[in-house]
DNA sequence: TTCATTTCTAGAGTTAACTCGAAGTCTATA
DNA sequence: TATAGACTTCGAGTTAACTCTAGAAATGAA
């Protein structure tokens, strides 16, 4: 089977080996083996769960937390329920987190209209006193 | 004209006085007033000027970058291409956040659909050696 | 008037998530 | 055989963004 080094696998995933030792450090990596000198050997399969990691990672999880998740997955599955509650729940936040940027967008994109029309008038004034049509706020 | 005390604004804003003192050390806050004491004293204005700041920083953008647009707001129409060209690199941002947490999502709904067929079935072991046909991956 | 509450500043402390340095080991090539 | 480069651990250092403490001063209610 094939393997991968902590700079091969660094490189996939767009972290540094640094990043790596330290979640295996806080105990993100209990499922990667060794070899008889101490050097990690990246599977496939482990690539994966780090996928899974850096999404919970993406919703905002610290990485303690995301610590709990790797302990029930090696507790097999009586953690399930957990298991299940806890994704319902990042799907709960994940929706929150796109609605809240997307409101971030709508004023962004507002600011992109204020400062075009200022620029267009070679002036802010143009946005005080009623100057102009606000077509959305 | 209404003013409001630092409290109030922390309240409306979901912040806390503590972080508005340090928004204020940091230098995004030069336009507020003071009381002859040197208490802070909020206009309808200053808490919309805030908003903005939150705006920002929904986007990930740091605190020191932020202080920059606040500086130009204060330099006048001189500044105006800087700040709409901040506005559009943010949009690009936000734009590439939205994709990123859109991905996430799918990822979070494929495991909600993961755990609940493991759930129904009791054992993981569904979905090992291909028991179970994947809608999506 | 006394007591609670709120405000202020300066500066120290906290936390999460890295990020790195030092010292040592192992392997592959010149 | 030496030397460069990748790996290891341990523990220290960094950074951003708060978060709080201390001590002083003002304000408002009982």
């Amino acid at each position: 089977m094939k393997t991968y080094s902590i700079s091969e696998v660094a490189k996939e995933l767009n972290l540094t080996a640094y990043t790596l030792r330290y979640y295996d450090k806080e105990g993100l990596m209990p499922f990667i083996e060794r070899t008889a000198r101490g050097t990690r050997l990246f599977k496939e399969s482990d690539i994966d769960a780090l996928k899974i990691i850096e999404c919970l990672k993406a919703t905002g999880m610290p990485i303690k937390e995301i610590k709990n998740f790797i302990d029930w997955c090696s507790e097999g599955d009586s953690t399930l329920q957990q298991r299940f509650d806890m994704f319902m729940e990042r799907k709960a936040i994940v929706e929150s987190q796109l609605e809240e940027l997307n409101k971030t967008m709508e004023l962004i994109k507002h600011k992109c209209w204020y400062y075009k029309t200022a620029l267009d008038s070679g002036t802010e004034d143009i946005h005080k006193n009623n100057k102009i049509e606000i077509p959305f706020n």
